[in-house]
DNA sequence: GTCTATAAACGGATAGAC
DNA sequence: GTCTATCCGTTTATAGAC
Protein backbone atom coordinates (compact mmCIF):
# COMPACT_ATOMS: atom_id res chain seq x y z
CA UNK A 1 0.00 0.00 0.00
CA UNK A 2 0.90 3.46 -0.66
CA UNK A 3 1.29 6.36 2.12
CA UNK A 4 -2.00 7.33 3.98
CA UNK A 5 -3.67 10.75 3.17
CA UNK A 6 -2.42 13.93 4.50
CA UNK A 7 -5.98 15.57 5.15
CA UNK A 8 -7.39 14.18 8.39
CA UNK A 9 -9.87 11.89 6.30
CA UNK A 10 -9.17 8.83 8.55
CA UNK A 11 -11.46 8.40 11.18
CA UNK A 12 -9.12 8.20 13.88
CA UNK A 13 -9.19 10.98 16.50
CA UNK A 14 -5.56 12.57 16.28
CA UNK A 15 -3.04 11.71 13.71
CA UNK A 16 -1.16 9.28 15.62
CA UNK A 17 1.10 7.48 13.08
CA UNK A 18 1.19 4.28 14.90
CA UNK A 19 -2.58 4.13 14.85
CA UNK A 20 -2.80 4.59 11.34
CA UNK A 21 -0.63 2.04 10.53
CA UNK A 22 -2.68 -0.28 12.03
CA UNK A 23 -5.58 0.76 9.46
CA UNK A 24 -3.18 0.98 6.57
CA UNK A 25 -1.83 -2.42 7.43
CA UNK A 26 -4.94 -4.15 7.90
CA UNK A 27 -6.43 -2.54 4.66
CA UNK A 28 -3.59 -4.31 2.73
CA UNK A 29 -3.73 -7.39 4.66
CA UNK A 30 -7.65 -7.71 3.47
CA UNK A 31 -7.64 -6.48 -0.23
CA UNK A 32 -5.07 -9.60 -0.56
CA UNK A 33 -6.70 -12.25 1.62
CA UNK A 34 -10.07 -10.88 2.18
CA UNK A 35 -11.97 -9.64 5.67
CA UNK A 36 -12.83 -13.30 6.78
CA UNK A 37 -9.75 -14.45 5.53
CA UNK A 38 -7.33 -11.86 7.43
CA UNK A 39 -6.81 -12.85 11.18
CA UNK A 40 -6.04 -10.60 13.74
CA UNK A 41 -3.40 -12.64 14.16
CA UNK A 42 -2.56 -12.00 10.51
CA UNK A 43 -2.62 -8.45 11.13
CA UNK A 44 -0.63 -7.88 14.62
CA UNK A 45 2.11 -10.15 12.87
CA UNK A 46 2.36 -7.17 9.84
CA UNK A 47 2.60 -4.63 12.23
CA UNK A 48 4.90 -6.06 14.62
CA UNK A 49 2.43 -6.34 17.55
CA UNK A 50 0.68 -8.67 19.69
CA UNK A 51 -3.26 -9.31 19.17
CA UNK A 52 -3.77 -7.48 22.14
CA UNK A 53 -1.78 -5.09 21.63
CA UNK A 54 -3.92 -3.77 18.93
CA UNK A 55 -6.59 -3.99 20.97
CA UNK A 56 -5.56 -0.19 22.07
CA UNK A 57 -6.21 0.75 18.38
CA UNK A 58 -9.45 -0.84 17.60
CA UNK A 59 -12.50 -1.62 18.86
CA UNK A 60 -13.56 -4.77 17.20
CA UNK A 61 -12.30 -6.32 13.21
CA UNK A 62 -16.03 -5.35 12.54
CA UNK A 63 -15.32 -1.74 13.55
CA UNK A 64 -11.97 -1.41 12.12
CA UNK A 65 -13.42 -2.93 8.43
CA UNK A 66 -16.16 0.03 8.35
CA UNK A 67 -13.48 2.66 9.26
CA UNK A 68 -11.56 1.46 6.23
CA UNK A 69 -14.77 1.89 3.62
CA UNK A 70 -15.56 5.05 5.60
CA UNK A 71 -12.22 5.84 4.74
CA UNK A 72 -12.04 5.19 1.49
CA UNK A 73 -15.24 7.10 1.04
CA UNK A 74 -14.01 10.47 2.65
CA UNK A 75 -11.35 9.96 0.16
CA UNK A 76 -13.82 9.66 -3.00
CA UNK A 77 -16.14 12.67 -1.93
CA UNK A 78 -12.32 14.85 -1.25
CA UNK A 79 -10.51 14.00 -4.09
CA UNK A 80 -13.23 13.04 -6.86
CA UNK A 81 -17.05 14.21 -6.08
CA UNK A 82 -16.08 17.93 -4.74
CA UNK A 83 -13.49 18.41 -7.68
CA UNK A 84 -15.82 17.68 -10.30
CA UNK A 85 -19.44 19.40 -8.91
CA UNK A 86 -18.84 22.30 -9.93
CA UNK A 87 -18.29 21.31 -13.56
CA UNK A 88 -21.05 22.44 -16.09
CA UNK A 89 -20.98 20.27 -19.41
CA UNK A 90 -21.73 17.00 -17.99
CA UNK A 91 -19.25 15.32 -20.62
CA UNK A 92 -16.30 17.13 -18.90
CA UNK A 93 -17.91 16.34 -15.46
CA UNK A 94 -18.13 12.60 -16.40
CA UNK A 95 -14.58 12.45 -17.73
CA UNK A 96 -12.92 14.35 -15.09
CA UNK A 97 -14.98 12.08 -12.27
CA UNK A 98 -13.63 8.49 -13.89
CA UNK A 99 -10.18 10.37 -14.76
CA UNK A 100 -9.77 11.43 -11.04
CA UNK A 101 -11.51 8.08 -9.59
CA UNK A 102 -8.65 5.89 -11.29
CA UNK A 103 -5.98 8.13 -10.00
CA UNK A 104 -7.37 8.01 -6.99
CA UNK A 105 -6.94 4.26 -6.73
CA UNK A 106 -2.96 4.67 -7.64
CA UNK A 107 -2.36 7.67 -5.18
CA UNK A 108 -3.31 6.31 -2.43
CA UNK A 109 -2.85 2.51 -3.50
CA UNK A 110 -6.54 2.01 -3.41
CA UNK A 111 -7.01 -1.50 -3.94
CA UNK A 112 -9.46 -0.41 -1.29
CA UNK A 113 -12.32 -0.46 -4.37
CA UNK A 114 -11.73 -4.12 -3.91
CA UNK A 115 -12.82 -3.71 0.04
CA UNK A 116 -15.97 -2.84 -0.70
CA UNK A 117 -17.72 -5.90 -1.43
CA UNK A 118 -16.81 -6.87 1.72
CA UNK A 119 -19.23 -4.88 3.90
CA UNK A 120 -21.60 -7.86 3.50
CA UNK A 121 -19.64 -8.42 6.93
CA UNK A 122 -20.70 -5.74 8.57
CA UNK A 123 -24.07 -5.41 10.66
CA UNK A 124 -27.06 -3.93 8.88
CA UNK A 125 -27.11 -0.35 9.94
CA UNK A 126 -23.23 0.13 8.93
CA UNK A 127 -23.60 -1.99 6.11
CA UNK A 128 -26.68 0.58 5.20
CA UNK A 129 -24.58 3.29 5.60
CA UNK A 130 -21.72 2.29 3.45
CA UNK A 131 -24.10 1.36 0.74
CA UNK A 132 -26.18 4.75 0.83
CA UNK A 133 -22.60 6.36 0.49
CA UNK A 134 -21.35 4.46 -2.64
CA UNK A 135 -25.11 4.73 -4.08
CA UNK A 136 -25.03 8.48 -4.18
CA UNK A 137 -21.53 8.42 -5.65
CA UNK A 138 -23.04 5.96 -8.62
CA UNK A 139 -26.27 9.09 -8.32
CA UNK A 140 -23.90 11.59 -10.33
CA UNK A 141 -23.13 8.73 -12.74
CA UNK A 142 -26.26 8.47 -13.49
CA UNK A 143 -27.38 12.20 -12.77
CA UNK A 144 -24.38 13.58 -15.49
CA UNK A 145 -25.72 10.91 -18.01
CA UNK A 146 -28.94 12.23 -17.66
CA UNK A 147 -27.76 15.24 -18.52
CA UNK A 148 -26.10 14.19 -21.32
CA UNK A 149 -29.54 12.53 -22.65
CA UNK A 150 -31.53 15.78 -22.67
CA UNK A 151 -28.61 17.55 -24.53
CA UNK A 152 -29.41 14.55 -27.03
CA UNK A 153 -25.91 13.19 -26.94
CA UNK A 154 -26.64 9.57 -24.86
CA UNK A 155 -26.58 6.92 -26.43
CA UNK A 156 -29.93 4.67 -26.11
CA UNK A 157 -28.91 2.70 -23.34
CA UNK A 158 -30.30 2.12 -19.67
CA UNK A 159 -28.83 4.17 -17.44
CA UNK A 160 -28.72 1.84 -14.26
CA UNK A 161 -27.16 -0.51 -16.35
CA UNK A 162 -24.26 1.80 -17.88
CA UNK A 163 -23.56 3.28 -14.29
CA UNK A 164 -22.93 -0.17 -12.63
CA UNK A 165 -20.48 -0.76 -15.63
CA UNK A 166 -18.63 2.30 -15.88
CA UNK A 167 -17.84 1.79 -11.95
CA UNK A 168 -16.80 -1.90 -12.53
CA UNK A 169 -14.40 -0.97 -15.02
CA UNK A 170 -12.60 1.21 -12.91
CA UNK A 171 -12.79 -1.07 -9.80
CA UNK A 172 -11.44 -3.64 -12.06
CA UNK A 173 -8.24 -1.68 -12.66
CA UNK A 174 -7.27 -2.60 -9.08
CA UNK A 175 -7.80 -6.36 -10.10
CA UNK A 176 -6.24 -6.79 -13.68
CA UNK A 177 -3.77 -4.05 -13.61
CA UNK A 178 -1.99 -3.88 -9.73
CA UNK A 179 0.19 -1.09 -9.38
CA UNK A 180 3.11 -0.11 -11.24
CA UNK A 181 3.14 -3.97 -13.10
CA UNK A 182 1.97 -3.30 -16.94
CA UNK A 183 0.52 -0.67 -18.37
CA UNK A 184 1.13 3.23 -16.47
CA UNK A 185 -1.11 4.60 -14.53
CA UNK A 186 -1.94 8.00 -17.12
CA UNK A 187 -2.45 5.62 -20.00
CA UNK A 188 -4.92 3.48 -17.74
CA UNK A 189 -6.95 6.84 -16.39
CA UNK A 190 -7.35 7.80 -19.97
CA UNK A 191 -7.92 4.26 -21.77
CA UNK A 192 -10.27 3.85 -18.78
CA UNK A 193 -12.21 7.34 -19.68
CA UNK A 194 -12.28 6.91 -22.97
CA UNK A 195 -13.74 3.31 -23.39
CA UNK A 196 -16.67 4.15 -21.31
CA UNK A 197 -17.05 7.68 -23.04
CA UNK A 198 -16.87 6.14 -26.39
CA UNK A 199 -19.58 3.32 -24.51
CA UNK A 200 -22.20 6.01 -23.33
CA UNK A 201 -21.40 8.79 -26.24
CA UNK A 202 -23.38 9.27 -29.91
CA UNK A 203 -21.07 9.57 -32.44
CA UNK A 204 -17.89 10.54 -30.48
CA UNK B 1 -28.83 -21.14 -7.37
CA UNK B 2 -30.46 -22.44 -10.05
CA UNK B 3 -29.81 -26.07 -11.26
CA UNK B 4 -27.14 -27.53 -12.34
CA UNK B 5 -26.14 -29.01 -15.95
CA UNK B 6 -27.21 -31.58 -17.95
CA UNK B 7 -23.62 -32.62 -19.83
CA UNK B 8 -21.21 -33.98 -17.69
CA UNK B 9 -19.24 -30.56 -16.39
CA UNK B 10 -18.95 -31.50 -12.59
CA UNK B 11 -15.85 -33.17 -11.58
CA UNK B 12 -17.81 -35.73 -9.41
CA UNK B 13 -17.27 -39.45 -11.07
CA UNK B 14 -20.83 -40.27 -11.60
CA UNK B 15 -23.52 -37.79 -11.42
CA UNK B 16 -24.66 -38.72 -8.29
CA UNK B 17 -27.29 -35.97 -7.71
CA UNK B 18 -26.61 -35.88 -3.68
CA UNK B 19 -23.10 -35.01 -4.46
CA UNK B 20 -23.72 -32.62 -6.82
CA UNK B 21 -26.28 -30.72 -3.81
CA UNK B 22 -23.24 -30.29 -1.89
CA UNK B 23 -21.34 -28.74 -4.64
CA UNK B 24 -24.38 -26.51 -5.56
CA UNK B 25 -24.81 -25.33 -1.98
CA UNK B 26 -21.25 -24.65 -1.18
CA UNK B 27 -21.29 -22.48 -4.37
CA UNK B 28 -23.97 -20.74 -3.54
CA UNK B 29 -23.04 -19.87 0.00
CA UNK B 30 -19.26 -18.98 -1.14
CA UNK B 31 -20.67 -16.76 -3.34
CA UNK B 32 -23.01 -15.04 -0.43
CA UNK B 33 -20.17 -15.17 2.29
CA UNK B 34 -16.82 -15.96 0.34
CA UNK B 35 -14.78 -18.34 0.78
CA UNK B 36 -13.27 -18.03 4.09
CA UNK B 37 -16.78 -16.55 5.48
CA UNK B 38 -18.06 -19.69 4.87
CA UNK B 39 -17.24 -22.87 7.08
CA UNK B 40 -17.96 -26.25 6.46
CA UNK B 41 -20.18 -26.31 9.44
CA UNK B 42 -22.61 -23.70 7.97
CA UNK B 43 -22.25 -25.80 4.20
CA UNK B 44 -23.31 -29.37 6.62
CA UNK B 45 -26.40 -27.08 7.74
CA UNK B 46 -27.74 -25.83 4.52
CA UNK B 47 -27.18 -29.42 2.95
CA UNK B 48 -28.83 -31.15 5.60
CA UNK B 49 -26.01 -33.40 6.72
CA UNK B 50 -23.54 -33.31 9.67
CA UNK B 51 -20.08 -31.89 8.89
CA UNK B 52 -18.32 -35.45 8.90
CA UNK B 53 -20.77 -36.60 6.19
CA UNK B 54 -19.44 -33.89 4.12
CA UNK B 55 -16.36 -35.49 3.63
CA UNK B 56 -17.44 -38.56 1.84
CA UNK B 57 -18.14 -36.16 -0.87
CA UNK B 58 -15.00 -34.33 -1.07
CA UNK B 59 -11.90 -34.54 -0.20
CA UNK B 60 -11.32 -31.11 1.55
CA UNK B 61 -12.84 -27.43 1.38
CA UNK B 62 -9.97 -26.05 -0.67
CA UNK B 63 -10.31 -28.74 -3.32
CA UNK B 64 -14.23 -28.02 -2.91
CA UNK B 65 -13.23 -24.59 -4.33
CA UNK B 66 -11.33 -25.76 -7.19
CA UNK B 67 -13.62 -28.02 -8.65
CA UNK B 68 -16.36 -25.46 -8.23
CA UNK B 69 -14.23 -22.88 -10.35
CA UNK B 70 -12.93 -25.85 -12.81
CA UNK B 71 -16.63 -26.37 -13.25
CA UNK B 72 -17.35 -22.57 -14.37
CA UNK B 73 -14.43 -22.77 -16.69
CA UNK B 74 -16.03 -25.80 -18.35
CA UNK B 75 -19.16 -24.58 -18.41
CA UNK B 76 -17.71 -21.14 -19.99
CA UNK B 77 -15.75 -23.46 -22.39
CA UNK B 78 -18.47 -25.78 -23.05
CA UNK B 79 -21.35 -22.61 -23.67
CA UNK B 80 -19.48 -20.04 -24.96
CA UNK B 81 -16.21 -20.74 -26.68
CA UNK B 82 -17.38 -23.39 -28.37
CA UNK B 83 -20.87 -21.96 -29.79
CA UNK B 84 -18.61 -19.07 -30.95
CA UNK B 85 -15.37 -20.24 -32.48
CA UNK B 86 -16.67 -21.02 -35.76
CA UNK B 87 -17.99 -17.62 -36.24
CA UNK B 88 -15.12 -16.17 -38.92
CA UNK B 89 -16.63 -12.31 -38.86
CA UNK B 90 -14.80 -11.15 -35.40
CA UNK B 91 -17.37 -8.14 -34.62
CA UNK B 92 -20.40 -11.04 -34.39
CA UNK B 93 -18.17 -13.21 -32.70
CA UNK B 94 -17.38 -11.32 -29.92
CA UNK B 95 -20.85 -9.83 -29.66
CA UNK B 96 -21.83 -13.35 -29.38
CA UNK B 97 -19.28 -14.65 -26.45
CA UNK B 98 -20.51 -11.72 -24.54
CA UNK B 99 -24.26 -12.47 -24.98
CA UNK B 100 -23.31 -16.05 -23.88
CA UNK B 101 -21.42 -15.07 -21.11
CA UNK B 102 -24.00 -13.11 -19.69
CA UNK B 103 -27.20 -15.62 -20.67
CA UNK B 104 -24.70 -18.49 -18.96
CA UNK B 105 -24.22 -16.57 -15.39
CA UNK B 106 -27.89 -16.67 -15.65
CA UNK B 107 -28.93 -19.93 -16.67
CA UNK B 108 -26.31 -21.56 -14.36
CA UNK B 109 -26.81 -18.72 -11.57
CA UNK B 110 -23.69 -18.06 -11.80
CA UNK B 111 -22.75 -15.53 -9.65
CA UNK B 112 -20.22 -18.20 -9.76
CA UNK B 113 -18.25 -15.55 -11.69
CA UNK B 114 -17.96 -13.74 -7.99
CA UNK B 115 -15.97 -16.55 -7.06
CA UNK B 116 -12.98 -16.38 -9.39
CA UNK B 117 -11.26 -13.95 -7.17
CA UNK B 118 -11.74 -16.49 -4.07
CA UNK B 119 -8.71 -18.42 -6.15
CA UNK B 120 -6.20 -16.47 -3.81
CA UNK B 121 -7.41 -19.30 -1.01
CA UNK B 122 -6.10 -21.78 -3.53
CA UNK B 123 -2.46 -23.42 -3.71
CA UNK B 124 0.13 -22.09 -5.89
CA UNK B 125 -0.63 -24.99 -8.19
CA UNK B 126 -3.99 -25.08 -8.57
CA UNK B 127 -4.23 -21.20 -8.62
CA UNK B 128 -2.41 -21.80 -11.56
CA UNK B 129 -4.78 -23.62 -13.67
CA UNK B 130 -7.41 -21.28 -13.03
CA UNK B 131 -5.76 -18.53 -13.76
CA UNK B 132 -4.65 -20.14 -17.11
CA UNK B 133 -8.03 -21.14 -18.16
CA UNK B 134 -9.23 -17.64 -17.62
CA UNK B 135 -6.35 -16.33 -19.24
CA UNK B 136 -7.31 -18.21 -22.57
CA UNK B 137 -10.85 -17.14 -22.30
CA UNK B 138 -9.26 -13.37 -22.19
CA UNK B 139 -6.99 -14.23 -24.67
CA UNK B 140 -10.12 -14.94 -27.36
CA UNK B 141 -11.27 -11.39 -26.93
CA UNK B 142 -8.57 -10.14 -27.32
CA UNK B 143 -7.73 -12.35 -30.20
CA UNK B 144 -10.98 -10.87 -31.79
CA UNK B 145 -9.88 -7.13 -31.50
CA UNK B 146 -6.58 -7.68 -32.87
CA UNK B 147 -8.29 -8.64 -35.77
CA UNK B 148 -11.27 -5.98 -35.72
CA UNK B 149 -8.25 -3.68 -35.73
CA UNK B 150 -6.34 -5.36 -39.14
CA UNK B 151 -9.77 -4.18 -40.88
CA UNK B 152 -9.89 -1.44 -39.27
CA UNK B 153 -12.83 -1.03 -37.23
CA UNK B 154 -11.18 -0.83 -33.56
CA UNK B 155 -10.73 2.26 -32.06
CA UNK B 156 -7.14 3.77 -30.88
CA UNK B 157 -7.09 1.24 -27.48
CA UNK B 158 -5.00 -0.80 -25.76
CA UNK B 159 -6.33 -4.30 -26.23
CA UNK B 160 -5.18 -5.51 -22.71
CA UNK B 161 -7.29 -2.75 -21.11
CA UNK B 162 -9.88 -3.33 -22.88
CA UNK B 163 -10.28 -6.93 -22.51
CA UNK B 164 -10.08 -6.42 -18.53
CA UNK B 165 -12.68 -3.93 -19.16
CA UNK B 166 -15.31 -6.10 -21.32
CA UNK B 167 -14.74 -8.82 -18.66
CA UNK B 168 -15.43 -6.46 -15.29
CA UNK B 169 -18.85 -5.51 -17.28
CA UNK B 170 -20.00 -8.91 -17.40
CA UNK B 171 -18.62 -9.72 -14.16
CA UNK B 172 -20.62 -6.86 -12.27
CA UNK B 173 -23.67 -8.09 -13.72
CA UNK B 174 -23.69 -10.20 -10.63
CA UNK B 175 -22.86 -7.53 -8.11
CA UNK B 176 -25.48 -5.09 -9.05
CA UNK B 177 -27.82 -7.24 -10.78
CA UNK B 178 -28.41 -10.34 -8.77
CA UNK B 179 -31.15 -12.45 -10.68
CA UNK B 180 -34.66 -11.77 -11.08
CA UNK B 181 -34.35 -8.60 -9.33
CA UNK B 182 -34.06 -5.24 -11.38
CA UNK B 183 -33.58 -5.39 -15.21
CA UNK B 184 -34.32 -8.21 -17.32
CA UNK B 185 -31.68 -10.93 -18.58
CA UNK B 186 -32.69 -10.54 -22.13
CA UNK B 187 -32.55 -6.44 -21.66
CA UNK B 188 -29.33 -7.00 -19.15
CA UNK B 189 -27.62 -9.25 -22.31
CA UNK B 190 -28.68 -6.89 -24.87
CA UNK B 191 -27.45 -3.73 -23.12
CA UNK B 192 -23.52 -5.41 -21.88
CA UNK B 193 -23.24 -6.21 -25.80
CA UNK B 194 -24.44 -3.05 -26.74
CA UNK B 195 -22.19 -0.86 -24.17
CA UNK B 196 -19.04 -2.93 -24.71
CA UNK B 197 -19.07 -2.75 -28.81
CA UNK B 198 -19.98 0.64 -28.72
CA UNK B 199 -16.78 1.48 -26.59
CA UNK B 200 -14.16 -0.40 -28.73
CA UNK B 201 -15.77 -0.03 -32.51
CA UNK B 202 -15.13 3.36 -34.50
CA UNK B 203 -18.25 4.93 -35.82
CA UNK B 204 -20.81 2.24 -34.53
C1' DG C 1 -23.59 -42.84 3.01
C1' DT C 2 -24.35 -40.86 7.26
C1' DC C 3 -23.75 -40.67 12.06
C1' DT C 4 -21.31 -39.58 17.03
C1' DA C 5 -17.31 -38.23 19.03
C1' DT C 6 -13.17 -36.03 19.18
C1' DA C 7 -8.78 -34.27 17.96
C1' DA C 8 -5.90 -30.25 17.32
C1' DA C 9 -5.44 -25.85 15.84
C1' DC C 10 -7.11 -21.22 15.28
C1' DG C 11 -10.59 -17.44 15.81
C1' DG C 12 -11.76 -12.81 18.20
C1' DA C 13 -11.54 -10.67 22.33
C1' DT C 14 -10.43 -9.44 27.39
C1' DA C 15 -7.89 -9.02 32.13
C1' DG C 16 -4.38 -7.26 34.30
C1' DA C 17 0.72 -6.42 34.84
C1' DC C 18 4.32 -3.19 33.46
C1' DG D 1 1.04 1.57 24.56
C1' DT D 2 2.40 -2.98 24.65
C1' DC D 3 2.96 -7.30 26.85
C1' DT D 4 1.73 -12.27 28.90
C1' DA D 5 -1.76 -15.19 29.78
C1' DT D 6 -6.07 -16.88 29.06
C1' DC D 7 -11.09 -17.60 27.92
C1' DC D 8 -14.04 -19.87 25.03
C1' DG D 9 -16.28 -20.61 20.86
C1' DT D 10 -15.29 -22.20 16.08
C1' DT D 11 -12.55 -24.33 12.56
C1' DT D 12 -11.07 -28.17 9.43
C1' DA D 13 -10.63 -32.75 9.43
C1' DT D 14 -10.46 -37.72 10.99
C1' DA D 15 -11.69 -42.32 13.44
C1' DG D 16 -14.74 -45.62 13.82
C1' DA D 17 -19.58 -47.34 14.63
C1' DC D 18 -23.91 -48.35 12.11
Amino acid sequence: MNPMPQPNLMPTPEGQARNEEVFRTAASLMVQRGYAGTSMGDLAEAVGMTKAGLYHHIKSKQEMLFEILQFAMNVMEHEVIEPTRGIADPEQRLRNMIRLHVRVLFKHGLELTLLFPERRHLEPPQQEIIWQRVDRYQGLLRTSMRELAEQGKLRELDINVAASHILQTIAGIARWHPQGRGVAEALLAEQTVNFNLSAILKDS
